[in-house]
Parts: C-alpha cells; sequence; structure tokens
DNA sequence: CATGGGGTGGAGAGCGCTCTCCGATTTCGC
DNA sequence: GCGAAATCGGAGAGCGCTCTCCACCCCATG
C-alpha cells in the first residue's frame, strides 16, 4: 500500500487519505465516524495513512450534509438601552454570575466535543442576529440568559421552530425548556433561618422587579415572614450590583433603625449592605444578620456571608443537557427543570 | 415575474431564490454578496425573492468554497492539574480578568459579525483539539488567553500555521503577535505614588512567579523604590486570588510590623489585603497605603482603591484587530502592541 | 452444483454555495 | 455604419464530505 505522491497541495482532503490507504474515499468516511463494519486490516490501513497525511476532516463539508455544525449558541440577551454608561458587553461578562452559567455549559458541552459561540443579544437587531445565525446552520441550537423577564428572543426562537433552552422560567408562557430555581422556596428558607436565630424586625433588599427571579424571591420572602407571624416586611428595591445594596441598607436602616435581620436578593447587593452596616457601625450578626442569595465564591465578605445557595453551574449543565436533547430529537418533550436551593450557613447569620 | 412555486422544503436555497426571481443562481449570489454590477431593477427583484422566501444563506456552503467560517476562537490556556479542586472552567469564568477580555473581544468583533467560540485548553489532549478545531476550519484564527507564561499552546499554534494572537508576551519569544501591558511602568507609577505620599516603609505582594506579568510587576516595582533609595523591598507571593493577598498581607505585617505602604500586584489581592489590615486594626490609608493593580469594576473595597489602571477591554479589542488583520493577509507582519498603564488615584493611597 | 444471503468495498449523486469563464446585449469610437 | 469595448447575466465546475445504492465475494443451504 502506500504506493505514491502525498497530498498534492493544501489541507489533504478524504480523497488524499483514501489513495495513500489505497482504498474508496467511502471506506475512509466510514472508518472516521465508525459506521457499519470495515475489515480490520484495512481499518488499520486507513489509520496509518491518516497520520501520514496530518488529515483533519472539514468542518463546513461535513456540516454541509449532516446539517450538524457541533456547536451551539450561548446568548446573553437584555435591553441594551440601559441607564448606564458601560456598553452591554462589558456588563455582562463583569457579572460572575455570567461567569459561573459559562463554565457549568462549558463543563458539559466540552466532553462532548461541542463548542459554544458567545452571542449577545441587546437589540431587535441583534436578536435578529441570532435567529439568523442559527437559520444560516451556524449552530445547532441556543442556550439563552435572559437579564429580563420580558425578554423577546425566546419567542422569536420558538416561533422559528429552533431548539433552544432558556436560563429561568420565561415572564408569560411560551412552549420552552428552561431550567430554574426554586425561588420562593430559597427565600423562604432565608426567612426560617433569621427567624430561628431570633431576629424579630427583618427587612429585604429586593433584585430588580421586572426580574420574575427577584420578584419571587421577594414574595416568597414575604410569604415566608408573614408564615411566621411578620405580615410586613420592609422592602427597597435593588440592581443587584453592590452599589444598590448599600444605598439599599442605608436607607433600611434610616427608615427602620431597629432591624435586625436582612434577606438580600444576591450575593453582590449583600457584599454592598455589609459595607454599609460597618460604616453605620452595627455588628453582623450580632446587630444585623445578614443573608445573601447565590453563593458566589467570587464574592469574598466579611465576615463571611451565610447565603442561599443557587448551584448555578449545575442548572447551567443541565440547560446543556437539555439543549442537546432537543437537538438530538427534534420531538422532544418541552420540559422545565426547578433546581432546589440550599442554605449555606456562614457567620453573617 | 415571481412565477411559481414556493420553495420545494425544507430551507429555502438560493435556487429557489433565482427562481421566484426569474434569474440565475449566481445573479442571486451577486447581489447577496455585493460583486460586480448588476442593473437595479433587478437587484430589486431578487431582494424582493429573498424577503418572499425567507431565504437564509447556509454557512457551512458558503464556508466550504471561501474558506471562511465568520468566527474565531477565543480559547483561554492554562494548567488543569493545579492545586485548587475547582475544575479549570469553574476557575476561569469566575475570574473577572476573562470577563473583561471577552468583554472586550466581543465588543470589537461583534459589528464586524465575527463570532467567538470558547474554548479552554488545559491538556496536552484539549490543546490539540484547539489545533485541530483550527486546521478543520471551525474558526478562522485563535485569540489565545493564557494564564501561565510556559503555555505550549502558542508554538502549536505557529508551528501549524494558524492566525493567532496572544495576551501577553509568551515566555520564550516565539514569532507571533501579542498585546501586553507595559507592566514595569505600571510597577513603577505605584512606587512613585507610594514614595511621593510619604511611605518609607514600602512591600509588595506579587503574583506567581511562573507568570511573566507578575514578574514584571514585582522586578519593576523593585527597581523603581531602588530609584527612589530603598533596595530592599520586603515581598510575598500570592497566587492573584483574595485569599493570598489576605494572607500576604498578614505575613508582611508580621514580619515588617512598621511597613506603611503596599502594592499588591492585582485588585483581588490588594481586597484581601484590604480585608487583613482592617482586621489588624490600621487604619488605610493613614497607617498603611494600598495600592492594588488592573483597576478591575468589579472589586469594590473600602476604601475604595488607588490602582494601576490596566485598559483590558481595549487589549482585548486590539487583540482582535490584530487578529483579524492576520487573518485577512496570511503575510500580515507578526506584531506586539505594547499598552501603557494609567494610575487611578482614589482613597487606598 | 445451483441458489440465496450476509458481509464489504466502490461508484456516484448530491449538500448549497461561489466564482470563473462565456456568451449576449448594449454602447461608443472613428 | 461597422467593429471593438464595455456591461451584465447564465452555465457549470467544483469545495470536501456523507450516504445510498450496487457489485462483488464467500460461505451456507437445498
Amino acid at each position: 500500500m502506500s504506493t505514491d505522491l502525498p497530498p498534492a497541495s493544501g489541507a489533504p482532503t478524504l480523497e488524499d487519505v483514501a489513495r495513500v490507504a489505497g482504498v474508496s474515499r467511502a471506506t475512509v468516511s466510514r472508518v472516521i465516524n465508525g459506521i457499519r463494519n470495515v475489515a480490520p486490516e484495512i481499518q488499520e490501513a486507513v489509520h496509518r495513512a491518516i497520520a501520514a497525511t496530518g488529515y483533519v476532516p472539514n468542518r463546513a463539508a461535513r456540516s454541509l450534509v449532516t446539517r450538524r455544525t457541533g456547536s451551539v449558541a450561548l446568548v446573553v440577551s437584555g435591553a441594551g438601552d440601559a441607564k448606564g454608561g458601560e456598553p452591554f458587553e462589558t456588563r455582562v461578562f463583569a457579572d460572575p454570575f455570567f461567569g459561573r452559567v459559562a463554565g457549568g455549559v462549558v463543563g458539559y458541552l466540552r466532553p462532548r466535543s461541542i463548542h459554544p459561540v458567545l452571542m449577545l443579544a441587546d437589540s431587535a437587531q441583534t436578536r435578529d442576529d441570532v435567529v439568523s445565525f442559527l437559520r444560516q446552520g451556524s449552530a445547532d441550537g441556543a442556550l439563552v440568559v435572559s437579564t429580563h423577564g420580558e425578554d423577546p428572543l425566546p419567542k422569536l426562537l420558538v416561533d422559528a421552530g429552533l431548539p433552544a433552552v432558556l436560563w429561568a422560567r420565561p415572564a408569560r408562557p411560551i412552549p420552552i425548556s428552561y431550567v430554574d430555581l426554586a425561588h420562593r422556596a430559597g427565600a423562604a428558607l432565608a426567612a426560617d433561618h433569621l427567624v430561628a436565630r431570633g431576629c424579630r424586625r427583618v427587612a429585604t433588599i429586593s433584585g430588580p422587579f421586572d426580574v420574575p427571579a427577584a420578584q419571587d424571591r421577594l414574595s416568597g420572602f414575604q410569604e415566608a415572614m408573614a408564615r411566621h407571624g411578620h405580615p410586613y416586611v420592609p422592602a427597597v428595591e435593588g440592581d443587584f450590583m453592590p452599589a444598590s445594596g448599600e444605598a439599599g441598607m442605608h436607607r433600611l436602616m434610616k427608615e427602620h433603625p431597629d432591624i435586625d435581620g436582612v434577606f438580600v436578593a444576591n450575593d453582590l447587593m449583600a457584599q454592598g449592605a455589609l459595607l454599609a452596616l460597618r460604616d453605620l457601625g452595627r455588628r453582623v450578626p450580632e446587630d444585623v444578620a445578614v443573608i445573601g442569595f447565590d453563593d458566589s465564591p467570587a464574592v469574598a465578605c466579611r465576615p463571611p456571608l451565610t447565603t442561599v445557595r443557587q448551584p448555578m453551574e449545575d442548572m447551567a449543565a443541565e440547560m446543556a443537557r437539555l439543549l442537546l436533547a432537543h437537538i438530538a430529537d427534534p420531538n422532544f418533550q418541552v420540559t422545565s427543570v426547578i433546581v432546589q436551593p440550599t442554605l449555606v450557613v456562614r457567620e453573617s447569620a
């Protein structure tokens, strides 16, 4: 075998490998894709030829016929024209939340040789870009993380019949799979803990009201406190950023100086709240107990933060799993997975 | 015109559009790609046909003939078998550093309709995967961020003749374009500021010695201090994580209780150092002045951190720009861009 | 000894697009 | 008014791969 000339020019193709191995293109394709039986000695010869030529299959050509690309879009969708001066991409990636989701997705996809393509959708134009991207066959499906509940992208995807999985339940029900946390249960965990440790005057700093998760954490907390006999819980709205937690805490303490416990809707704001309490000379947890939400490893607090743990990496991996299922089987049942949070007790409460 | 049948089945193809518009495939291709002159009324007809059919060009087919994909790999390369228990993807994405780089890259690429594909290379296997990915024609080039100076990936890329641009100068010189910061100059800025504000006993917490940038910041700082008449600067090594900054600060203060100024090699560690100083009852900046490095917006400190600003987003955008240049012109000159840092004076020094 | 069937490899038809010729039509120069 | 140049659309050859036939060989069976 291996009679003749190495690849003519440019990258070696299947044809080249076939020639070197002394077999046909089809046979080489068979051994590469492991379909049907090929005599062992021929397989051997083909493998040698592949090694000899340094052959790598061309993705575009394969993709053209299989109608699969081996990549999925990882899209962060939100409003670009927000108040802040920073461009959307800067805000998105600065958020540890995104990092954890990306990490979870990559952790699941990587062993399966699927690659995520990063996309941002913050305007009608860019949302259409995402849809086009998928319709072009540039990716097999989309993993969508929306920063706001009213995001129109999920519906566009559903209408176009494209495989997609969402992070979190959409504001209005549409037939699409998603993975979400039991936010109310998490908030209740915090309420129970605060009450159990003896807090009598409890308040909360919530996330933006237009984010369903924030609403759920707020109302879940209020309901749980009501069950404990505290029908009124002072609440201020934050934006999930540290500065808003700080400002919110100041406002709360000014209006209700006797507060002895606070549930903050995420760790970033809790960090800000801690700073505010320190400035006000309140000890944590002796004077005021603080519970955060998320359990972000990146957020270092003083004292270490008691928080409701959201297993983001696992949830992200679950999204990826669902998406691959939808891609593999177009009739795969629309599914929603709700993950249960746990309370991580450290020192702040 | 528009005589007949809409697209046969499945997604409409060029052929379908051509039929509806009453022209040939080639003509439709021409108007889509804007090559050569096509009579205005025909262009008009083609556009109507495209709208009517809902045509979207197939990426794979186009890519097969143009040998371009319109995407680039964004690879984070480092050692997977590090001490820590966390998987590589978790550590990478938790780091605000990565987020800023990704933001800068996306900000530049997005308006140009190029999409970044996220890849992690933390073992020989995964490094080969990156090379294969590019050789397959799955991406037109690579943007590589290495967490360690001795990363073998850049050389693999160069040897394979693949377009690539690095974040930071490689440990040993290889012919590849990169974007880096003038670390020594940045460290000198910190030294000058510390001396100018009257610090007499200055120390530093450096990054890991196997990261060239950390070395440069350390030696740059030491040299600048020497110029100011302080030949000896106590130094401890950290790992760029907050906990190591905290531990390092404790060690420094124990061994040299009279320290009145510290230069910390990144903001995350500076945050830890600030915590340690507070625990030790030292006021910042009155007792000890602290200067960080990076100017990470995500790192909220008390007091606000004086730091050496590294314009990561701009640097990342520059990487992307260089990469596109290399892709467009294979003979594009290997280039290194060195960006000058600035000192951002806030309250900690 | 003829017939049938399972296992194996080859031939060849596309997948949807780009792009190079080429031919047809119009316009211009002398 | 005629040939040449300029303009513009079509035909068709691939790009590199997968996959469906189909031909073939070998062995078991009646």
